[in-house]
DNA sequence: TATGAATGAGGATTCATTCAT
DNA sequence: CATGAATGAATCCTCATTCAT
């Protein structure tokens, strides 16, 4: 009932996450986007006018996606704190399912490839997150600096380490490596 | 005196940084290199046999200058402690004044575009820093996770701070931005 | 009514045949070859994937179509002896029809710019006449050398011949030149 | 006293017939030529104005030494018949020994890239032939036909034939495969 | 003579996009 | 909605040739 839409679109954004992370866009023709997808060249472009928009596209939902699970995942917990674990084991646990929408992210994120619009589109789904920390620092349990800064580093850094995990073929041994990351990352971040 | 050998190579390789920083390896074609350089599209491809080649080149030589930077730094120190302090001012020193390298670094290190060899080659100059971590663990003052992870993370987290901090107009504040990213950084790998 | 398919590959095969001949493979860029056939440059990497596969096809295109003038003119023959009169017939005709086709055989036939599979499988065409003259000799009419060598003997001498003749402006000289032609080769093959 | 001409001249030219018989003109740059005779490019331009001037140089010298060999042969026999015959197997046994002067011949005499004034120049060192066909037609025992088609026939196959026997490994099936071919060629153009 | 760095016009090929069906 | 043939501007790269040393 719901699902209406084409199911083409996600077919043609599911192809694209895969090729774009293994090649690049550049490496990545539309034409091979549409054949691994299984449409027409011309059909791509009814769904997104250009190539450029496909990509801003990809880049949102994925962002979007993201941030609405670290959303839910904030709001899972009473305590601030008890929100911060929550997103930060969200996040690994969302990366690990999905290392290549990691990879599209920190690959593409600043990227002139992106459109500058879609970049601060993107980013705006995890303005909650700076509230969550600014408000730990007034609470005195997180160290007081800018709330910009501290987001910034957490995500860059646990990004990456999402990545370095998701190398490991052992799932046990991915879940470790970023249960240590996160410590490693709150530890800088919390007072004591 | 000394330096004879003919100066366009470098120069193609400046005018390569500004460009892909700016536009990105796809949206900066070599004849526009070759004009930025001063230089004919031959002469190019005389000194780099492919764009790719060109690519890989810059890649490394970026990777080894901030290799060599840092490791100076950390020649300059008496205790462990004290050599991990210089290495990372050196970097919020060194990426302030070259934030273009810092950026083709975050850019591209993981993009498709730059061969897996050059990759590795790229990591290669950073082994020492493995080093000075593990020799801190020993020494009881770093935790002990492995020094692997905290390569990664600290670097990861740094080299986007200098990103940040760039984009910074005042001077001061670009200097005070990476002083708290590296108070709050190191906070998270110490004891205590 | 039949031949809906896109007439534009053969359009494309027609300008490649007059401009190969006129100016060799090297002198004639596909930019000219798409310009002389009315259709853009694309469209012509549409049809033929690189420009040695368009001249590989032309190659095999006209190794098949004369084999087949030449095996339909073996067939309309009673005796051995008749069917290589005919042959030989059928070739001074559709020579002096199609001058730049046997120009283009004799002048890449042994190119390093036809790739080798497209050689083997051009030759595969003429492999009845070997056959015939395999005939001939068992007949006793033929003298007794390999077929393989006769073969060879009489076509290069012939298709010589029919660019000797078609330089030629009188068309009763060139016919009197290719009767003079067979004459003598085929006198050098038969007893008596 | 007389080899002054530095060898230089002749190292290229060598190379030159070898790439070129190889790898055809257009795959055979100047710079590759330069690299395996041995000398810097700009020496090759030294010697030869430009590529084809080298090209036509390597075919005029290639059809002087064929023709000179060839009215030798022609020399030393007695009769008019005995010149031919020697003529014959002095193309038979120049050509085994050089068959890549025999390739280059047959593959670029009426290539595009050779000059049409060499074509002609070429050519002129086989007017002995002419004449020497013309004496045995008035002689009686060669058939009478247009002197200029029996040279054009004799010669395309024998050539022809010489490529056919440098593929076979075993010099005596090399020598077997001419002689027949000679047989063959030669029977058809003497009375009886 | 000999060198080889430098040149830049030219050429094969790609690919985002359109549009008639 | 869907198709895929057609387009042609744009790009990477080649290579004959020059010239300062």
């Amino acid at each position: 009932m719901a699902e209406k839409q084409s199911n083409k679109r996600q077919t043609i954004l599911d192809a694209s996450l895969i090729l774009f992370t293994d090649r690049g866009f550049h490496g990545t023709p539309t034409s091979l986007i549409a054949k691994e997808a299984g449409v027409a060249t011309g059909t791509l472009f009814h769904y997104f006018k250009t190539k450029e928009e496909l990509i801003d596209t990809l880049y949102l939902e994925i962002k979007k996606e993201s941030g609405s699970v670290l959303e839910d995942a904030a709001s899972c917990g009473d305590s601030c704190r008890e929100k911060l674990d929550n997103v930060s084991n969200a996040l690994a646990d969302w990366g690990l399912d999905n290392p290549r929408k990691i990879y599209f992210m920190q690959q593409f994120c600043y990227s002139p490839y992106i459109s500058s619009t879609a970049q601060e589109e993107g980013v705006a789904n995890f303005a909650f997150l700076t509230d969550l920390i600014r408000t730990g620092i007034k609470e005195g349990w997180l160290r007081d600096y800018p709330p910009e800064l501290i987001r910034s580093i957490v995500s860059s850094a646990l990004m990456d380490s999402v990545l370095m995990a998701a190398r490991e073929s052992d799932p046990r041994v991915q879940r470790e490596v970023l249960k240590q990351s996160i410590e490693l990352v709150l530890h800088g971040i919390v007072n004591e």
